[in-house]
DNA sequence: GACATTGGTGCCGAATTGTTACTAATTCGC
DNA sequence: GCGAATTAGTAACAATTCGGCACCAATGTC
């Protein structure tokens, strides 16, 4: 039994994320003249050989004028859900760029994950898909290092979780689960934000960390 | 801007996943003369419009003999290692199937994750994510639920999640949290299995549960 | 200099967790 | 029959962790 490979035509549709004005937003580019939505994910067809995550950075580095941080793959679609380039398959990849980077092209905008516009129907099961997996992630994967620059306060860090999480965090609890994590180390600096007292600036450095053995945690499915 | 999709050949491989004498095995075929390597993962391409996870029910159903319980996508990989089919894209796809179910056909067999044979480079890493998949999302899924027939012990659960986990927990520690969690519920039926006192059979009927707000956990990053 | 604002820490009671030890019900060997 | 071995299940305790509150620190504004 040696099955026969068809042939197919491939997407890769990039979901670039970045907190924008104190939420997460989506970096979308303007459709061609006669497209049925105004606005698309960007995308291309993978180049022969390329892997797929060289290729969503190829994508957005394009439109954003900087590589995100991470990628991370999201789910391959092949139902009939309608792609904007009538592609039968569509690897869906998300993107983080910490916050305040890259630069868009004119025919890009960032949009609050909140409030989109209209998408073709496989982009919109993309994007939610991908706020999905980031939020799912936050807890096993330093993802909110991605989303901010090299240095950052620890009141940074504690707002894009809550940005990720979307609730409130108690300061005390999140710096002292921060501490006994060894994932951060202060840097001599501090910043002055106008009012209030001035906060150092913290990059990310794990430390190799002993195996914090657990017991099984039943109450954090999701499904 | 319209990107022009280029015509591929894709692939779907299935990772089935079973506990089989006390070791996570994964099923494969064997593969037809002339191969470079004996074994492989049961694969094909997806038909028309068919649904990925939908190829996977239908690929592992024709080995197997049964459907497995449930199916995840792994990761889709485009780069040059090589394919059985020489497909130049692949999907990975992980399938659980309980203890015991199923009839391999002639051609299948159950491998330990442990003692796999020599496969294909592509489906080696294939097997690799699917098996690292599975064990980070236990936490988060009732995957464990997945890998036991309808109705089990809640030793049996344990042992699932050791194997899963590669470590031995505590079954006082064990049973507090899957109490707490309302994701079982007590049969009126015994079972005794030759030694030892007899144990109440329990099946997964997950009740809605209060938001488990917890804390960030740090502790949990696995990279 | 009082006050508003933001950063950062100490501490305590409550909840959670890891562990030990115990009880319960069955089979096996003699 | 009866004790040892084996597996299931629970009680209770000590140590740790967590959420919340209160407080102190450093800056800009008026």
């Amino acid at each position: 039994m040696k099955p026969v490979v068809r042939r197919t035509t491939l997407a890769v549709d990039v979901v670039v994320l970045s907190p924008r004005s104190d939420a997460l937003a989506v970096l979308l580019v303007r459709s061609p003249a006669g497209a049925r939505e105004r606005w698309s994910l960007p995308w291309d067809a993978p180049a022969i050989g390329e892997a797929l995550e060289d290729a969503a950075a190829r994508i957005a580095g394009a439109v954003l004028g900087s590589v995100p941080a991470f990628f991370e793959q999201v789910g391959t679609l092949s139902d009939g859900r309608r792609h904007p380039g009538d592609a039968e398959v569509s690897v869906g990849i998300a993107a983080l760029s910490p916050a305040g980077s890259g630069a868009p092209s004119e025919e890009a905008e960032w949009f609050p994950l909140a409030s989109l516009p209209t998408l073709a129907p496989r982009h919109r099961t993309i994007v939610d898909r991908a706020a999905a997996v980031v939020r799912q992630r936050v807890d096993q994967s330093p993802l909110a290092f991605r989303l901010l620059p090299p240095t950052f306060t620890l009141s940074d860090l504690q707002s894009v979780y809550e940005l990720l999480l979307s609730r409130r965090l108690h300061k005390a609890s999140f710096r002292r689960a921060l501490q006994a994590s060894y994932l951060v180390e202060p840097t001599d600096e501090w910043r002055s934000e106008g009012r209030g007292r001035p906060a150092q600036l913290f990059r990310y450095a794990p430390k190799k960390r002993r195996g914090a053995r657990r017991g099984v945690r039943f109450d954090l499915f999701t499904e």
